[in-house]
RNA sequence: GGAGAGGUGGCUGAGUGGCUUAAAGCGACGGUUUGCUAAACCGUUGUACGGGCUAAUACCUGUACCGGGGGUUCGAAUCCCCCCCUCUCCGCCA
């Protein structure tokens, strides 16, 4: 959520970051249900203050009335009258008046949520994913992709749909059986090598980096969604458990993602300057429901209504260079994480129409998945790079729908936190590319070395 | 799931319709005193949203907030209704 003085302050730049997000927003709405709502309030608050005001009087006057002797009361009793004609009054404009209130304080709050937060400035301007611009890429030791994989590895590729089903790691079918579309099971080896990828990131976050682990909530009430900034944007997305219909008093929505759970575990919260930035990390089931991706990627482990990941998540001070800081820190992480799994990987700088509407910043990392991409003239695929992760920097747009500050320790005022998020490991997306890049002819997959301390040491799939 | 007790400011805790529109204590901050520390004494005290005046997030002023939402009333922490949460006991259970 944008700060609303800052929006009456220069509306223009906001028409502008809309538009450059392909966001659709009516600011001049906004300004005019803002505009009148604090007519309406200031009106109302003024009638408010004068029923207050007899009120008091009233109070005292009933205090004498009590006391007094009974040849008194008459003429007090009759005073009471008096005084209580002019509140009566005030009663029926001030119903109409919190109408009005409540109706634009809605109206605003509708729109407001919608208001994207900008792009930060040296954001590139484009339409979508296309006009994304490479940062850098980083090569894996022994796969190179600029050429083929039949060159780097000396056989020609096998998918992960391929592999999973000859070595029995994972079945589409009786998970359709069971959930529908997009589901799956994974087995034996395939859950084993998916718990260790796992492992492996939750463990450099929490014993390397000092990241705080925490177990949250993947079922969250509506406020956090709108808190965290998935709703009313995303709300297509997100799966919901209608308590309501039996008789309960919330619906419930299951994560996309554990970031929810992270920030929201300080929602409504002045936080310790001192003890900022906080860091945390979770590792937890995440549920999509991919609506609009019909017939996008429906093959294989790629889109999924269920998956895990591990994700961390910074809150620090309202200062631009940390954040920034922070965002390129969290970014060296992961990459740390893909060059121990030598994968190859490149990082994607989004541009304004990828961003989505809570991120002033969002880079994107992409590992290498042989199967993926055009198919060559052999008709073999050239394969292609796939999001594996999402890392976010927002500002205070975040923190100020979720009501989360600290005390600024000069000014002793309260002030908005900023925010950053990132994937660590998402899985069994990441199950893509290290079973493509690490099978061998025979048909075997090889463990990436970092896993196999989670695989109980072994060496080989298969 | 059943029965009961609760939810008041940073914390403890009083307050069962106005004469207290949240007492008192603790904590925190500022000051006085002091060779220094401690103590004592005095003062201050939250958040949000408006309005006024502005260079100002300074100052003045208003409204709201006693778990959340609605209602009764001239007036609600207090009375009524719905919901949420916590605790105790019972039942069930990974």
């Amino acid at each position: 959520m944008i700060d609303l003085k800052q929006l009456r302050d220069d509306p223009d730049r906001f028409r502008k970051a809309a538009a450059d997000k392909g966001i659709a927003v009516d600011i001049d709405d906004v300004l005019r249900f803002d505009a009148a709502l604090r007519e309406a309030q200031t009106e109302l608050q003024s009638l408010v203050s004068e029923k207050n005001r007899i009120g008091k009087e009233i109070g005292a006057l009933a205090g004498r009335l009590k006391k007094a002797p009974d040849s008194e009361k008459p003429a007090l009793q009759q005073e009471m009258q008096r005084l209580q004609a002019r509140p009566t009054e005030i009663k029926s404009r001030e119903a109409e008046l919190n109408a009005v209130v409540t109706d634009l304080e809605a109206k605003r709050l509708d729109l407001w949520l919608r208001i994207p937060q900008p792009a930060d400035h040296d954001v590139p301007v484009g339409r979508d994913a296309d006009d994304n611009i490479e940062i850098r890429r980083w090569n894996s030791p022994w796969f190179d992709t600029s050429r083929t994989f039949a060159d780097n590895k000396g056989f020609a590729a096998r998918s992960h749909v391929e592999i999973g089903k000859a070595l029995n790691l994972f079945e589409f079918e009786r998970g359709v059986k069971m959930a529908g579309s997009r589901s799956y099971v994974l087995i034996g080896d395939g859950m084993r090598l998916h718990n260790a990828v796992l492992r492996c990131a939750f463990d450099m976050m929490t014993s390397e980096l000092g990241f705080t682990a925490l177990s949250v909530p993947v079922l969250v009430r509506e406020q956090v969604m709108i808190g965290t900034g998935f709703f009313p944007a995303g709300r297509e997305q997100a799966y919901e458990v209608r308590e309501t219909d039996r008789g309960g008093g919330y619906d419930l929505y299951l994560t996309g993602t554990g970031e929810v759970g992270l920030m929201g575990y300080h929602q409504d919260e002045i936080l310790d300057a001192a003890r900022l930035p906080l860091r945390y990390t979770t590792v937890s089931t995440c549920f999509r429901r991919e609506a609009g991706a019909a017939g996008k990627d429906t093959t294989g482990l790629y889109r999924i209504h269920q998956f895990d990941k591990v994700e961390q998540v910074v809150i620090c001070k309202a200062d631009e260079a940390e954040s920034r800081q922070w965002h390129q820190r969290m970014i060296g992480f992961v990459e740390t994480l893909l060059q121990r799994l030598e994968m190859p990987y490149r990082l994607l700088q989004c541009c304004t129409g990828d961003l989505g509407p809570k991120n002033a910043d969002m880079v994107d990392i992409e590992t290498w998945m042989p199967s993926r991409g055009e198919v060559d003239e052999r008709g073999l695929p050239r394969g292609a790079y796939g999001e594996t992760h999402s890392a976010s920097r927002l500002y205070d747009y975040q923190c100020r729908r979720l009501n989360i500050r600290y005390r600024d320790p000069d000014s002793g005022k309260p002030v908005v936190c900023h925010s950053l998020n990132n994937t660590v490991a998402a899985s069994p997306r990441l199950l893509i590319p290290i079973l493509e890049l690490y099978q061998n002819g025979d048909g075997s997959v090889t463990i990436p070395r970092v896993l196999r301390p989670y695989m109980n040491g072994q060496e080989r799939i298969g």
